[in-house]
DNA sequence: TTCGTCTTCGCAAGGACATTCCGCAGGTTC
DNA sequence: GAACCTGCGGAATGTCCTTGCGAAGACGAA
């Protein structure tokens, strides 16, 4: 894998904030012709540079209008008790974001719900019925000041 | 605006997943010809539906390989206040996520950083330099488990 | 029922686009 | 200098996107 030079980041700078402009409008916007322009994004997909393209869906159209921070502590730290934690909380559609964390808690998660009620379900149903749990503690976001998908280049 | 049915629905989830296929090949996917798709795509893009695509850009490219969540509170819950930190903070390109919450901590933060080094930096020369600040708290990810961009539809 | 309206579909056409091949220029090695 | 390698632009061809148009179904009012 070779290094990526001024061009590539030029181009993931682009794709990043508008991921689905053409070929040839992003060769235009950094400067190359069509051909060499595909050729280069061709190598930054097959080498694993760039992952992926997801549509941004809006959380309001959808609905999610609440997002809530849990943290969440478990019994031990036991990497069987970790592997069940960590393979059950992977089916729960709710969760966008988990890590597993230095600190207080053992375990982060980040969770849209679409409403108090929805929340309620998604505690009850899903987060409660993890295993190992021993302390969950659910802080509610009053606003989203920044959400990015990637550090600004 | 009027309500999304089980297409519209489709067309969200396959791009999602999938955010620069051609629209030839979604409306193969959906179900639909390319012209209705390609319509259909437009309404939702223009609504505020869709919001947006984005390249999702390997972080272990990028050797943004640290995340840390970070906990922060201010010394008031002033509009003035609040209003002056939320300015200062979108300015950091390395804040991924940043919350107003509720609960014991007034702001929650995700921080992307290539190493101990550069989250030091990042530390030092934005994070405590955020007005109002009365308390840092930063808890390092040990690993990642979970990380979407969109609820699971 | 029957008519009018509204929505959304599929089809067709022409203009734009993606991809591949080819030749060229600049740099490196022997 | 010659052989080689890398990355570029231009051209060609097959595909795709978009817009206009007519038809079919849903729905309400007369």
């Amino acid at each position: 894998m070779s290094a990526l030079d001024a061009i590539d980041l030029a181009i993931m700078r682009t794709l990043q904030d508008n991921g689905r402009i053409s070929n040839a409008e992003l060769a235009d916007r950094v400067g190359l012709s069509p051909s060499a322009c595909s050729r280069r994004l061709d190598i930054l997909e097959k080498n694993g540079t760039i992952s992926g393209y997801h549509a941004r869906l809006s959380n309001k159209a959808l609905e999610y209008k609440m997002m809530v921070i849990v943290h969440i502590s478990l019994s031990g730290q036991f990497a069987k008790t970790l592997t069940e934690f960590e393979t059950a909380v992977k089916l729960c559609p709710n969760v966008l974001v988990c890590y597993l964390m230095s600190g207080e808690y053992d375990y982060i998660l980040r969770v849209a719900a679409k409403d108090l009620e929805d929340y309620e379900r998604i505690h009850r149903d899903w987060l409660s019925a993890l295993p190992h749990v021993v302390k969950i503690n659910s802080s509610f976001a009053l606003r989203e000041i920044i959400d990015r998908p990637n550090v600004g280049l």
